[in-house]
DNA sequence: GCTGTTATTTTGACAGTGTCAAGATGCGTT
DNA sequence: AACGCATCTTGACACTGTCAAAATAACAGC
């Protein structure tokens, strides 16, 4: 029985965790918040569980295992907000594509860190990212293309080749979101701004109406 | 006199190394290049340029002051490379602005690096970043910024809120750049053909014709 | 040519980091 | 009760950035 009471801290009443590796996805996204992901190390995160510095070993391989299953968590969440958005009756297709470009980067901006977790290069450069996270990665994507697709077919945006178009409208939204992240864009209340700027010019409609 | 003669090194033939800022810019590019920019580390590159480890703490204030010197070099080069082809009279405004787009791209799709460092977060989020840095970055954006609202005039572009337009185009470039870096559009042939889509996309009078 | 000043480089040291190998602990099943 | 196995800890290693103090060389003035 050990009751290494920190601050901020669950009171370990037995040798055995129950469920450390939960504990720890939480206190590592409490630390990024606090410190980045620079400032994340295992041996800090470890301290304020407290548990020893190895322990995280034995429930993420490493610490980029670690960081896969935080970014995981991001996919998780981005994926449902889609498709409860996108299937929301009270909306009008016009204004789903509009939420779904303003949302994309409102969640970005709002949460930078993982943000950068599941699209940085960390993660995809090297091949060696998770399965798991692979598997969420790519189911994300694949629903973005098949919305974006049927809001071709309703004229909505340019009918060209899906993928293309698909690619580039991702790009603007992942390129406005990484520059406000990374401190270029630096007014926060703007970054509404460019969003619905980037709902004018992809929308052929609105385009076509100036 | 020192003579360590370490493979793809120039020799040190007096104690005071003549212009050591220079070559340790030259040899952390190519580090970088080899290793990444995570996998830079101020002793490896000391001991390749065959100097002590805290030898380039009179050169620089610390990692990040190096790491700002070889973004500002980039940004030099952006800017000059911007310039000429924006000057160059054998070009219409319309291929001008393809060739901004396409060359936008491909110069971060061929420099991934130095890219990142130019717009990486490490340099821009912390507001200690060098004055150096920021001189030739804020130039660099208000070039930038001037062809676009030139553009708009001649009726290429949307002709709304300049720096709102100015913002999506570049966020777009940006964020195709860095998907592609990041190691998520993963083949190289393909982001001429995204560059591509891009143009058409925000090419008013390509677009209408479509 | 000598001396003092200054710019440059080095050596030593410290606090951190990720992670491997080996040992300790306790839960669950037989 | 005893074994096996998941879990956790201790010790150790190589590596990192960077500070303080000492050593060295270039340079300016006399």
């Amino acid at each position: 029985m050990i009751f290494t009471m920190a601050q901020n801290q669950t009171v370990r009443t037995s040798y055995h965790h129950g469920d450390l590796r939960e504990t720890l996805l939480i206190a590592a996204k409490a630390l990024i918040a606090e410190f980045g992901i620079e400032g994340l190390s295992l041996r800090k995160l470890a301290e304020r569980v407290g548990v020893s510095r190895t322990a995280p070993y034995h429930h993420f391989a490493d610490k980029h295992g670690l960081l896969c299953a935080i970014a995981a968590q991001g996919f998780h969440q981005r994926y449902d907000f889609m498709q409860t958005s996108y299937n929301n009756p009270q909306l009008s297709d016009q204004e789903k594509l509009q939420q779904f470009i303003c949302e994309y980067i409102r969640y970005a901006a709002q949460n930078p860190e993982v943000y950068d977790l599941m699209f940085g290069r960390s993660i995809w450069k090297q091949a060696k990212s998770t399965q798991e996270l692979q598997d969420i990665a790519y189911s994300t994507f694949q629903y973005q293309l098949q919305m974006i697709k049927h809001w071709q077919t309703l004229g909505l945006i340019l009918d060209a080749d899906s993928l293309r178009v698909s690619q580039v409208l991702w790009g603007s939204m992942h390129g406005i979101a990484k520059l406000y992240i990374d401190g270029i864009y630096t007014d926060a209340a703007r970054v509404e701004e460019i969003s619905m700027m980037a709902v004018r010019l992809f929308t052929t409609s609105l385009k076509l109406a100036e």
